[in-house]
This record gives structure tokens, C-alpha cells and sequence, in this order.
DNA sequence: GAACTAATTTACAATGTGTAGTATAATCAA
DNA sequence: TTGATTATACTACACATTGTAAATTAGTTC
């Protein structure tokens, strides 16, 4: 083979029609999510939705699973950009629920609907990272290190309180403003730590 | 037709073949769910692992997410005989822990995996409504309501709180004891009412 | 034992799955 | 612009799953 290498062809997410198929397939289960339960989605419908080719879907995903997980997976890259800004706690949790209002139909329905839990378990998952980290800085004052309480149990509430309440305010459509429902939200956390 | 009327045939529920069959349909979901994602169990292989034959299953629910929802609704009306007892708050959230517990299979796949999310948002409608009522008694007094925190957000909060609680205890196969956590949980409840 | 009901068995049409092979068209690098 | 590369379209196939129907067998109730 003579050696001849072509490392840098560009062999994948910058190509065009690759941006393209991906986007029509994500709009596409948004809409049919909204419209019917997860069970009913299958590759045929997804793909006429799409107006791509059913064959074409497995190019991308092994299946809707699969589909869900790499969809997932943006969420938290997503989510994570806005935890890079050094802010204070309170301006971060704000920020966090302006960038999930603005993009309220996507996480409504991959959150706050009864479907696609994998949505839910990552959010979970880095949310419970963030809480152990604003909890270690305050644990050493507060009297619930008195209480003898475990550590986990206390992460376990926090975090499950912060997904829920972002879950609850999604299911009612937004009632609050981010910056309403972070503040209060941080009273309610803080609280017990007095 | 002479007017001959049958009403206490006993047409349901008690006869042993659907007792035994509808049993057996659950023990198979159970196990097949420890071993596989939800989206690969099939009427076919729960037929087959609960030795019935798959045309049995359609006289009974019409499909998976049917069973689910009649398996939710079974659960559901074992946790309210657990609320029913005269007890204080405290007694009876160690009573559905300890209620929990013995069932743990069963809770562990069905509300901690990550799939079957109808179990979860069962439990959590109807711990959300035990909240509202826990929180009802004790709001007058607190320095919440001077914090102008609308009533709801801490609804969301505190419903959320524990049933995460709950499942991250199962997620972590029962490290502590029902009473121990239900006593630590009613601490971190009452906390921020004082 | 007679009446009833649940479960089995077999069958069938419709739909969905995953993969292959080939052809077309868009993109990229030079 | 040209040639190489890659994504998508299209067709086809073997196989699994679904939901229902009809006739039969087995178990339950009174």
C-alpha cells in the first residue's frame, strides 16, 4: 500500500450532511414524542418524520436507544459549558435555568415527561457532582455535621430536591422566572445549614 | 332468554388461574428486567419465561406498558395501607421504608433502574400529596412564609427530596436502616421550618 | 355433573428490524 | 475544476414481533 495516509480527511462531524440527518432526527423525535409514548417510536416513523431514508438511521445509531444516549450525552456537554463560568452558586443555578428555558421543548419532554429516563439520569448524575461540591465548602460551620447525618444522605436530598424542582417547574410550564426560582431555591438549600 | 340472571357468578379477580398467571407474568417481568433494558423485553419473551403461552398475555392487559401501569396501580395500594395507620410522620415514613425493604427486588428494578418511569412518577404523585398535607400543619409558624417562597416550590422541593432519597437508598442496596434514615430524613425536613 | 371461564394451540396478516449490495449525489482536498 | 471520498437513497431479504381469530382442552364454581 505504499504507504500513503490520509489522516487528515475530514471524516466525520464537521461534514454538512452529517449536521443535517442528525438535526432532522432529533427534531423528529422531539415531535413524535410529543405526540405518542416512547414504545410507539420506531425506526420507520423516525425516519419518515425525518424525510430520511429508514436505512440511513442506522448510519448514525445502532438504534433509538442508542439515539437517546448520544442525544443525552450533547445535553451534558451543553449544560456543562454553562458550569465553566467562575460565578458565584447562586448566578450559576440562574444561568443554568435561563439556558434550560430557553430551550424549554427539548427539556420538557426528554426531562419532565414520563419517558426517556436516561435524560433525567444524567442531569441527576452531574447535578449530584455540583452539590457535593457546594456542600464540602460549607459542611465544616453547620450543625447537621453535629446531627451525625451521612454525608451521602445529604447529597442524595439535595441534588434530588434540585432535579426535582427543575422537573416540577418545567411540567408547569415555567410559572417563575429563573432568576425567581433560583433565589428561592437557594434559601430553601441554604437553610438547613444555619 | 327467560330472564335468567348469573350476577354472582364469581367472574374474576379470585379465580386461581389468573391469580397464578398474573404472578407469574410479574416474577418473569421482574427478572427479565434484572437482566435486560425494558425496550428488549417482548411479549414473546415474558410469555416464555412465565411458561404461559403469549396468546394468555393479550387476555390480561392489552400490552407492556399496559402491565406496567396495572403493576403501578397494585403498588400503589399497598403504600397507602401503610398511610393508613394513625401513626406520627416520623412512624410512617419508617413504615414505608420498612415496607419497602422487604420488597426490595421488586422497588430496586421498578423505581431505582433507570427504566419504568411510571412507578416512579406514581410514587412521586402520591408522596407529593402526603407532603402537602405534612407541610399544611406546620407552615403557619415557620419562617418560610415570611421568606415569601410560594407554596408550591417547596412542594416541589421537599416530594422530590424524598423520593429521590428513597431510590438513591435502594440504588445503594439499603446501607442504612429504615428507621435510621427516616429519622435523619425528618431532620433535614424540619430543618428549614424552624 | 352442568355451566362457566381461563388457558392452550394453531394460524395469519401486518408491521418492524437489521443488514446487504448497488447507485447517486454532496463534500473535501489538491 | 478534478478526482477521491463519504453520506444518503433505494431495493431487497430473512427474521422477529404484534395483535387477533377460531377451535379445543383444562380447571373452577355452584
Amino acid at each position: 500500500m505504499k504507504g500513503v495516509f490520509k489522516v487528515n480527511r475530514q471524516n466525520s462531524i464537521t461534514d454538512p450532511r452529517k449536521i443535517r440527518t442528525r438535526k432532522l432526527l432529533r427534531d423528529a423525535f422531539i415531535e413524535l414524542l410529543q405526540e405518542m409514548d416512547i414504545e410507539k417510536i420506531t425506526v420507520n416513523r423516525l425516519a419518515e418524520r425525518a424525510t430520511i431514508n429508514r436505512v440511513t438511521f442506522y448510519l448514525h445509531y445502532s438504534d433509538i436507544p442508542d439515539m437517546q444516549e448520544k442525544m443525552a450525552d450533547d445535553m451534558i456537554d451543553d449544560i456543562k459549558h454553562v458550569f465553566d463560568n467562575p460565578l458565584k452558586n447562586g448566578k450559576k443555578l440562574e444561568k443554568l435555568l435561563v439556558h434550560i428555558s430557553e430551550d424549554a421543548d427539548f427539556y420538557k419532554i426528554t426531562l419532565a415527561s414520563k419517558v426517556v429516563p436516561i435524560f433525567r439520569e444524567r442531569l441527576n448524575t452531574l447535578l449530584s457532582d455540583k452539590i457535593v461540591l457546594m456542600l464540602e465548602g460549607k459542611m465544616g460551620e453547620s450543625s447537621i455535621v453535629k446531627a451525625g447525618i451521612p454525608k451521602d444522605i445529604i447529597v442524595w436530598y439535595n441534588s434530588s430536591a434540585l432535579i426535582g424542582v427543575i422537573i416540577s417547574w418545567l411540567q408547569n410550564d415555567i410559572p417563575y422566572t429563573p432568576s425567581f426560582l433560583a433565589k428561592h431555591f437557594i434559601f430553601l438549600h441554604n437553610s438547613f445549614l444555619k
